[in-house]
DNA sequence: GTCTATACTTGGATAGAC
DNA sequence: GTCTATCCAAGTATAGAC
């Protein structure tokens, strides 16, 4: 899958060395830690190098510049995202199909919300690297999957509400509970969030949206056989 | 209202000049748009004293530092944010308080998108100096507002869902159309949202979140009277 | 492929005249 | 209170030996 961030895939070889898939591998973890705690200004190339155990030459000797570390970061990360929201089809019960959505999506948030965080900066800096993604293609997928939220619709399976602003809401939704998740530990008095809050929370969404949109049966067995909690208040 | 982020009031004398005030308010703006656009670490001390038509030496003259600007501009950001929550009471219906919560931010993302991203870029980036903020006032805030709430559900109003994940929930749905218009105008296929994108999306949320926790009657004739949009799907 | 030393640039902050 | 010139720290990137 092309996602549109790099131009041509000519621009690395695709036959690489055991070392150089080594480090890089090394790289783009440290990255992750580095770029999702301080932000890419924030980033330091030497401190990346420090977390991969190199010094700073190496880095500069894999990836040209921090930019380009950037950009192939962001590469993965979205890979990663993508096929959360993909994973919607016409063939599958609306309330089973979205509460897989929410689950998979809290899921990576609890996983890597470092990863998410980038993402989130990304957007919120103005979406510099990702606008052509965005407009090309999360935008067709967006479509595509809209279409299957309207067949559900024509099927009375749900409300008639805006797919694409169900995806938005969506996403906010399950994003939150890693983007924000150091407001939401701090308001919850805790030191920050744990294994124990993502499962309730991905329920909590789960409930509001099946809910919201219409749809009444079914949800609840989905929700209480997926989650590892008791049934309780939302 | 102390925000706990100045640590005492006397920082700064009360009594102040004319002139600074005036230069002090250019710099304020300049630095909404600045930091809101690039973010902390890539905005610059000189591109925020050229906007506000200043040199560079002036702007530290009125503010020490750069994070000094940047923590008086959080500083007025969530001053302004606070009263949007802070208005839920209850001698009133649930429907017509988180409606109107709802569009009081929405209408707050839609004015000021840019002041919102500073907050956000803050949270997602730690919340390195609102920590305080967070776990003091707001978390005492959220506390009392939940009571509320928890009295709403005692008389059987709305369903029993936890107080605080409502609030969460709503921040997430309302400031994602500030924090992430971006990323929302480029699915839509528009170059940026505009007024009328941003009434329909409050509707869309309130209809939700109060559908989602089962307050049935009286949103509806609520969301229509005020909204600018004839009644239409969600 | 690895590493030390270093060149070069940007940007925060200040000195000191007006 | 304003402004020019400048200092200095930090950080990206590279040169060149191994």
């Amino acid at each position: 899958m092309n996602l549109g961030l790099t131009p041509n895939a000519a621009d690395r070889p695709p036959r690489r060395g055991r070392i150089r898939l080594k480090n890089e591998t090394r790289i783009m973890l440290a990255a992750e830690d580095v770029f999702g705690r301080l932000g890419y200004h924030a980033a330091t190339t030497a401190l990346v190098a420090q977390r991969a155990g190199m010094p700073k030459a190496n880095l500069h000797y894999y990836f040209k510049t921090k930019t380009d570390l950037y950009v192939k970061l962001l590469e993965s990360i979205v890979t990663m995202w993508w096929q959360a929201t993909e994973s919607i089809r016409s063939d599958e019960e609306p309330a089973a199909a979205l509460s897989r959505l929410v689950r998979a999506k809290i899921e990576l948030s609890r996983q890597r919300p470092l990863a998410s965080r980038i993402f989130a900066a990304e957007i919120v800096s103005g979406a510099p690297h990702l606008l052509p993604f965005l407009r090309g293609p999360l935008r067709a997928m967006v479509e595509e999957k809209s279409r299957v939220i309207e067949r559900w619709i024509e099927l009375g399976k749900m409300d008639r509400v805006d797919p694409k602003h169900l995806f938005f809401q969506l996403w906010a939704l399950t994003q939150t509970y890693a983007d924000f998740s150091d407001q939401i530990a701090a308001v919850l008095g805790k030191r920050r969030l744990t294994r124990q809050d993502y499962t309730p929370a991905a329920d909590r969404v789960t409930r509001l949206e099946l809910k919201g949109i219409g749809i009444g049966a079914g949800e609840r067995a989905t929700v209480a056989r997926r989650s590892a909690e008791p049934p309780h208040p939302v």
